[in-house]
DNA sequence: AATGAATGAGAGTTCATTCAT
DNA sequence: GATGAATGAACTCTCATTCAT
């Protein structure tokens, strides 16, 4: 056993201290007015230092972008499609897909993201795989199953997935894009969330 | 008669010439990106003069938004809310409401104001009171109208107008926003479109 | 009459005396060593306004090379070709190629273009071509009006020319390159070239 | 019997090791362009290793000096001096002398000194001494020699050895160092040779 | 009203050097 | 002796803004 570990280690977690701060400020001011200077001072060591670790403020950037994404991506892994019945697992699923959306880290990551998509599609890329694709394929699942027992009318399972996605986000994603009103509450998550069930189950419930 | 109507004429004209510059050097490049001197430039004028009509450059931005807001409300206001028929008239809306959100310069303003309503949410205010906001009021008028002639079962029709218009822009929007993909074509709009008319009918409409 | 010619003559003349400044720099410290930042102060100005005249240290470098390659044109075209007869006409001409290359600012300007035309083949070929080229020529123009006047045997003007701009120079050329000793006196120039002279007399003059 | 002996040749070696590529280094970009990161990259250790064995780059820079001071002294030192005539022998000089100057690693060290020379005179006193004035002094006996066999006129045997030598390196060596045209041919040195010993001769060989 | 030269703060980046391990 | 992470000063260059003309 070599003293390698310890060093990677050592090394691995600068590492990733650093891209946490870097995480903080790009998502505080954005790409362009996060500078390498605030972050290597909040790291609290030299600008030298940040260029040992990242080539270039880009590439700081994308082990940001990395990182986000594969958070994204664990979250819609982790989805619970186990549920008694189908409205409560929409109404799950809806709840986690709004909720990342519209607060926190997840609204401002997407913020950050659909600016600088423009400058480099790839970043873009990876975010939409990693997030709303799989978010939607879960949720489409969830509906296939219901559809195979005869809970659900038939129908197209992926299309009838974004559009209950959508009736739980689009409001409210929107708004927050735009920084309209205060950050939802829990309660008017779940409210939005259970019309989109209400509606959702009144065009695609068995016909009563 | 003095002279200066013809003087103000020409001041507001030339402002209108900086604004028009402006506005596709912020849409090209986004604010930081867009540099006084450029637009001076493709003005054909000196930074100076720009700096004679605007105190500076977030002030030019503000003149940008100002625009884009009332093109916005232009746009919504303009809607159409005649039609044969209920589908009909949702189809109508829900094509412009997703054009408007998904192609050439309704999306790249999106975007624009999205990366600048973090630092000034008056930014977003303005524009999402002139263009979403707006939108899903034309909307919810026609739902409720229909509602009135007994065309659509009652509820509320703001909730309805929203999902309708969350079915049609969502999954597309997002994709966008990501700049995943290529801009949809008329053909995909029209399918999406005619998808959420579905779905809304689906759930909204007379019973069978 | 505008008031362009003014404003033309101040922002000409500013120019000009960056480049006098840089000049100075870069023969003192070399390219690298040469910071923009010590020129601005030097100059009496700000960085900024070195950018406004020069879009970078290269072409303010290139503004260098071509100034003194104008120069040393100048020299070599003021040649006097004209003498009472070819020793003191050759001895003329050799107290000038030699002094220009062996002191002061021909020597450093030498030294600077030496050690930049490996990056950029075009600045030492203009210099080439400004400088020892034209003067070769002048000394083969002596020599060939010398040998139509058979004061001189016949023979390639040009390589006698410069075999004797060698003659003169390369001994305390590669000296002065390699800084070794202090720089030469006119008294040394001028035993150099009376040296030069004698030898190519003896090679070159009329038969005894 | 310690193990410091082998320990020492390691070291040595490796010193030898690293003043190989710094040589390269130097040579390929120049000393303010070679930094020490390429360097050990190109040693294959890291820097920390660099500054074990030389205290500063100018230490670095020092020992390339001394080395290639000791490799132009030895190449000056195994001139051949014996020849059939005096012809033959300046002729065997001068293509060495002017191949030194004039190709490869000769004149990028040439360059190198030259453009370091200013900043520290010890450096080209160095290089002098152990190049041009030791081959000038090989010249110098040839021609000595010669003189006492009364195979050439007698003179002063150094100032008649250096303007052989001028005649047989000026025009190209300048040339080279400003970079202007390409790397000259054996025949073209020939050339330039063959006509600086036919001028010397016509000036110092017995008279007719 | 228009100009464009001047500014100076600050950006990203590089690099010789140090030092704890 | 070897390592490589850390440093901080210095670099080139950009840009919003000001102001005399």
């Amino acid at each position: 056993m070599t003293v390698e570990p310890r060093t990677r280690l050592d090394r691995d977690s600068r590492r990733e201290a650093i891209v946490d701060v870097a995480s903080d400020v790009f998502m505080e001011v954005g790409y362009a007015d996060a500078s390498m200077s605030v972050i290597a001072a909040r790291v609290g060591g030299s600008k030298g230092t940040l260029y040992n670790y990242f080539r270039s403020k880009e590439e700081l950037f994308g082990a940001y972008v990395e990182r986000h994404c594969a958070r994204q991506q664990q979250i819609m892994d982790d989805l619970v499609v186990q549920a008694p019945d189908v409205q409560a697992g929409l109404t799950a699923l809806g709840r986690t897909l709004l909720t990342v959306v519209v607060t926190g880290f997840g609204l401002r990551n997407f913020t950050l993201i659909a600016a600088e998509a423009g400058r480099s599609p790839a970043i873009g890329r990876a975010f939409y795989e990693a997030g709303p694709q799989r978010g939607a394929a879960q949720v489409a699942r969830l509906i296939e199953r219901a559809q195979a027992e005869g809970r659900l009318r038939s129908g197209d399972p992926v299309r009838a997935a974004h559009q209950f996605i959508a009736m739980c986000q689009n409001r409210l994603f929107k708004a927050r894009l735009c920084n309209y009103g205060p950050e939802p509450t829990a309660a008017e998550i779940d409210a939005e969330v259970a019309a989109a069930v209400e509606t959702f189950m009144a065009a695609f419930g068995p016909r009563a």
